[in-house]
DNA sequence: TTATCTAATGTTATACCATAACAGTAAAGG
DNA sequence: CCTTTACTGTTATGGTATAACATTAGATAA
């Protein structure tokens, strides 16, 4: 399982809110559907479930929580909606933690890194372009033509580099 | 599996020959001495593995292997062979493939970047001292101490875009 | 409307990745 | 030597992810 203890205002300062919660989900309906997609049930409840999270959740923590609430009950229930997610911009996958984190910045065309805490496992997205920008020189120099990129830090958060000061 | 076809040239010049990949194994193993470290012999063997492998080796294709020549056919037998390596900086480990490739600097202190062709999957080292910066730069921003960080790059290789092309 | 087509959901089954726990063995140090 | 520690091997289990197929719901068009 992937569990984290919320430190307040550092992972989700932009989706913590009920209110902003309803707002983000309408919003990504309204783009899904200008795109031809359709933000489900199983999906918009999956993305709120993100949301509301603090942190990054693992498939079968979500599809437990899908099913509590009669969804399916197995894996590709899960695993679709959030692929679904990914493949719309709405969430990211979290390699090292084989896990999902709703988009902090949904509809905005951005490169993310992603800095998870060892300590209280917060998972903040930081904007990427300037990583992303030497990644590509690297790669240049290389004449490797990058589609997409992972870019995931660990350490500590700030509220626990202050903890164990 | 991960598997890949080998585009000459590209993913391993400098740990292609035999010679060098002894070269490699025995300097691997004085450093490893000098630290307190042994390589054993399925330490080594594997090691030799990754250098001869043009690109990343899951986990258990190096235990089929290393079973096939009288070592052990349980799963530790190689993760343990593995993290050994890692963690001694003679490999890494290359999350978005869960595979690991024989590092092609060891003994020096570097950060690298990963760059996965999607076409004949090789994998390519390469130097990622300006994207590093760049991430403690964003991080900084978010008041966030990096311990280490995953940069992973998926794309075309040079060859597989000429080919293309 | 109703027939048709397509996308989405749900299931079963299976494959793949990784580690805990413990027993036995080999190496290092007294 | 004998003790201690590190390494190897095993069994067993847990966690992650997808293939394949049946069913249902939505969109499309006659
Ligand atoms: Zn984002
Ligand atoms: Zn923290
Ligand atoms: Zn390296
Ligand atoms: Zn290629």
């Amino acid at each position: 399982m992937v569990t984290q203890s919320h430190q307040d205002g550092f992972c989700c300062a932009d989706h913590s809110g009920s209110a902003n919660v309803a707002a983000i989900l309408d919003s990504a309906e309204s783009r899904a559907r200008a795109q031809g997609a359709r933000l489900t049930p199983v999906r918009r409840r999956t993305l709120e479930i993100l949301l509301q999270s603090h942190g990054a959740l693992g498939a079968y923590e979500i599809l437990d929580r899908l099913n509590a609430e009669g969804f399916g009950s197995q894996p590709p229930v899960a695993y679709r909606a959030l692929n679904f997610l990914v493949e719309h911009g709405l969430a990211h996958r979290i390699r090292r933690l084989n896990a999902f984190t709703a988009c902090a910045h949904p509809g905005h065309d951005h490169r993310a890194a992603f800095l998870i805490c060892e300590t209280c496992n917060s998972v903040t997205e930081a904007d990427a372009v300037a990583v992303s920008a030497a990644l590509g020189q690297a790669a240049q120099v290389a004449g490797f033509q990058i589609t997409r990129a992972t870019i995931e830090a660990v350490g500590q958060c700030r509220a626990c580099q202050v903890t164990s000061a």
